[in-house]
DNA sequence: TTATATCCATGATCTAGATCAATTTGTGTG
DNA sequence: CACACAAATTGATCTAGATCATGGATATAA
């Protein structure tokens, strides 16, 4: 794959490959999305209720927090991050999301968004309408369990985040984050081990309940022990093993 | 409603109103419970495929980590928590469930268990065949439904809980917690402000990301305060608008 | 009933990581 | 390109809550 070699890849590359209403089977992305299963017909029905987005400008919001829920988000390129806030102003960072991942999961069951979206780059997502995917729903079992998984997921991945959040170190945080952002990338097509980190450390941080001190410092840390190296954005995970020892 | 009087209710006491094999349409959790918005053929098409369960004992397991994924299974008398460890042993109390809730979610995908689930008293289940319900499912949308919102219900809980996880004191964990709990109980026809904690202080400490002694201590400070009365298990919110107020 | 284990409460001490403070580096904008 | 502002690094200090230690209360079992 063609992506591999650029050392810093950014996801809204992928941007300028596909243009702008490619249609679901043509879409780099179709296996890591939710068409995975579906042919013919039932992948054309899907085609003429998505929506494809015009750019979303790093910081500009997708959706925010008590929004009344319209619709379902797929990344198409570039990367986002929701939050949600106490009601006295503090905020966590519950999750990031990368081309392929679906966003306003957890809105369904309230029917309004639970949780602000915001760009982090230059990004552009596919609207899924819910009441359109309902309806074509009925007819498309395969598509019920696709979403079904999804959900599924991404509920293992927030207990993991879980376990992260009670019971592990600062170091351990670290480590697991970055080696579970080397997974999704190489998902992606991407590198396992060298990439842009799209999210500021302040984000990263909060997402991982420490101090942006304290990420920084573990980062020089990692530095100094040669586990990772680091230039402003750009990562590179020298020694995979280490780091995954260091997960807990 | 006759549970209403009872001013120390146990879960486990449904299971004595109800018999074994109950249908679902005579089940007291119909309302709270996944066959909601089914009717007739359907709801018998569904019945059939439910198994409901023997009692489990204090500390028993519905299924462990790494166990290959089979059904789904709704609590129906008593109460479950569930727990993720790190590879080094350090555990994660993930989540309680109480009547009409859903353990086992975040298995789908994976098609093992994530997690290990054990009975906090003496508990019974209902349990779903994920085969069968995807069977019955292509022909019932409603039911597909009714189980993405479920899954999305408890995603947005478990966002609740990151924020609560990363950004909160001490306090405003348990302050938030006993009101979590209040309303699940309120929402099953029990007392909101009266009930008994099935889990011990150690699973609540671990599942807040606290050490035991400071679940302790907080509890005193709370009775001291006036907060709270808490006689062993039952525990009494005597001012609910303080304990609001102190969620943060 | 007594034995044995687990759970719970409370005091004393310690520490991982937060907070505060000062620089440096990076970045968008006129 | 230089200004102004936001992001990141590094050091010094502080503190919320962990850990350690002890004694009392509860529960389970023979």
């Amino acid at each position: 794959m063609a992506q591999s070699n650029n050392v810093t890849p950014l996801f809204n590359d992928l941007a300028k490959i596909e243009h702008d209403h490619v249609a679901c089977q043509d879409c780099s992305l179709y296996r890591l999305c939710l068409p995975l299963g579906l042919h013919n017909n039932d992948l054309n029905k899907l085609d003429e209720i998505i929506t494809r987005s015009q750019g979303y400008k790093r910081g500009q919001s997708l959706f925010s927090e008590e929004n009344s829920f319209k619709s379902l988000y797929v990344v198409r390129s570039g990367s986002f991050k929701t939050t949600i806030s106490t009601s006295n102003g503090r905020e966590q960072v519950t999750g990031f999301y990368f081309p392929g991942e679906f966003i306003g999961l957890d809105a369904i069951h309230h029917e309004s968004y639970q949780s602000t979206a915001k760009a982090l780059e230059s990004s552009s997502v596919c609207e899924l309408p819910y009441d359109s995917l309902q309806d074509i729903g009925k007819e498309m079992p395969q598509l019920q369990v696709q979403l079904l998984t999804r959900l599924s997921k991404e509920l293992a991945g927030d207990k993991s985040l879980m376990l992260l959040l009670g019971k592990k170190t600062s170091k351990e945080k670290l480590a697991t984050y970055l080696l579970s952002l080397s997974k999704r990338f190489h998902d992606r097509g991407f590198s396992a081990t060298d990439f842009q980190l799209s999210m500021s450390r302040g984000d990263i941080a909060n997402h991982l309940g420490l101090a942006v001190e304290t990420v920084s410092r573990i980062f020089s840390r990692f530095q100094e022990e040669g586990l990772i190296t680091l230039d402003g954005k750009a990562i590179s995970l020298q020694d995979m093993d280490r780091l995954k020892a260091l997960c807990g």
